[in-house]
DNA sequence: TATGAATGAGAGTTCATTCAT
DNA sequence: TATGAATGAACTCTCATTCAT
């Protein structure tokens, strides 16, 4: 599985001290964001909330935008992550497991930090490089048209293309808005296992009772 | 069908004239929306877009944020205005019928002035009133649950609820996708297809061919 | 002779008061920038010298670039007043004569405010529209083309642009150099008779005693 | 002809390795301000391009008032060394040619890396010890103090402090504009003999033909 | 009622300079 | 001695909003 790179800075901190500031600097911007939201998230703001120098975040993050971006490369990066390890002997797995596993891998992948995620779909404006949260689904999809590719002679689908277009436009829908609903995660095992039928259901021609 | 009040204006206009510039301001914020997007749409900027005083503006919308909130309240009232003309006869129509005709009716929806739409969803931050950008999505829901209510028996799913969440939070998606990807439209009588597939087999016990 | 326009303020102001507060910015930029310098002039000192918010100086010059711009503007339409006063029968004069009404007038135009004039010169840099300071004389080497084209068969240089080229970079220097060192202008009679005497001996052939 | 010392460096550099660095650093500035202006000559940006750290600019220069006016002296050092090249045998030349030597002197001079110099004196507010950037002119009029005064029986001026008033306050200027529009200096021959004349005709009562 | 001049808090960002390593 | 991470005051500029006319 292919992993993104984390951010851009404007100079690769050369002593772990730097390094350490850039963490803090990004993991301030994200409680920031999710304690205050995105309109109150000034730089000066999360340079405070960082317990670090203004000057010291523009040594780092060329500008707003290239600090809310590394974010959320790293945050897209932790959710493939988290996908990833729900994933393992994917291609060896038959469709209603493998269906089942990647479900599964998603719910975890969008329950990673999902206030924060929130925050940056909803609050965040889609410009510039900041429309690249929607990244992590570009992602999903390559590794499902791998997958699914390799069976398409089992699919009812007869547009592989189209068929991955309508489910992965489809999903993330769903599981948001469930993790909304249910924070806590108590009907997990049932999102799972509606999610996997309406898959199921729409991939194959006889799916599984 | 229910439609959602369209503004909470500072003075209610009683003359034509002062509703004719209500009405200025608000497709000036629109344009102005759509052509320089929200980082640019200043209440200065749009009150000259509509030809308008900042005072005037100021003296029918207490706030931007009543301003943008009128907006949306306006074009949901659209889009809710052209789901219903698909919507005909919906209650004595058969399940695929309906569900056919309901596709088409949010298809038709999501496609008024859908880049307007585009900003209110991926530029424009969902706080306070303007959260209900979503409000569409809710009144579509409620439109479901009255219909599949009285073929609850017909249904597959047991939880009608929980039926009615997975799909009301899957298909916008899917059809928002579209649109942005082929927004003159030519493809909309596959994509209802490829949707109606979609929940018909998650609804139906036997879905027709 | 022409004059050149005063200033190209952002929004043409269209009320009394706005007019008063344009003029109250430039001439507070004008002290701000003798009594402080110009590093000392930043938009919000100016503003505030103005008696004035920053959101207003902003209104009518959209950079502080623009603003000292067009206080040169009028610094020059100033100077070239002053020396205008000093002209009149120009075209009638013969050379020793005009060559002296010049000079005097030269002299009295780079007396107007010069305190401002040399900060102008020496501390703003001249970077984009800031070259114009040098306006003055650029405008000051047609006006004496003029004046020098009729009189050429009396001149002893024979390349008329090249004895203006000489002329108009060597005076100001001089003019300029006396004004710091005499601001009082107790020597500018014996100022003006020195730099005639110059002009006039490398202009003619044989120049009056 | 004497000579400005050089810098005043916070220390005085025993090592040869300094002494390069410190050269490093000055040719760096003089580079940045050239190709960047003088806006964009940051010390950071001045330490990057001499490929040393700003811990080490700082060591060599306590700010960066200190860091150009250790150009400009080394810059006004090379403009008299250049000068003094056309000087040989200055004393026993006669008036005419005395002159023709001084203005080609000059004009080498103001030729030495004419395009710093324009930065310096067009782009460098002159403020504090940068006010020094004239200190050439200084110098040239002591030494012609010191020539003329040889000769002031033959001199048409009477007052000799004011004749050397207006002449190095006249040619400079001229220079200055000549090479500005003539960078590769196809017309000095010509300049030369015009500013020969303008002079000669300003001090000799009966100047050469 | 309509105008638009005026406000000013606060935004993003820079850069000369310091100092721990 | 040399490094470069860190500092933070100060900068230019924006924009939602107010209010005198």
């Amino acid at each position: 599985m292919r992993v993104i790179p984390v951010t851009n800075p404007r100079r690769r901190p050369r002593q772990a001290r730097a390094q350490a500031t850039v963490d803090a600097i990004i993991k301030a911007t994200a409680r920031v964001l999710v304690d205050e939201g995105y309109d109150h998230a000034s730089t000066n703001r999360i340079a405070q909330a960082a317990g670090v120098s203004i000057g010291s975040l523009y040594q780092y993050f060329p500008s707003k935008e290239s600090l809310v971006s590394a974010l959320v490369d790293e945050h897209i990066h932790k959710m493939m992550t988290a996908l990833s390890r729900k994933l393992d002997n994917l291609n060896q797995a038959a469709l209603p497991q493998a269906t089942q596993m990647m479900v599964e891998g998603l719910i975890d992948a969008y329950r990673v930090d999902h206030r924060l995620y929130h925050v940056l779909c909803e609050e965040v404006p889609k410009i510039g490089s900041l429309t690249k949260v929607y990244d992590f689904e570009r992602q999903v999809a390559e590794l499902n048209r791998g997958y699914l590719n390799m069976l398409r002679d089992q699919l009812r689908p007869k547009d592989l293309d189209r068929a991955i277009f309508i489910l992965i436009n489809a999903v993330p829908g769903i599981i948001r808005a469930a993790i909304d609903a249910d924070p806590e995660g108590s009907g997990d095992a049932a999102l799972t296992r509606e999610i996997t039928d309406l898959i199921l259901r729409y991939l194959m021609v006889e799916p599984p009772v």
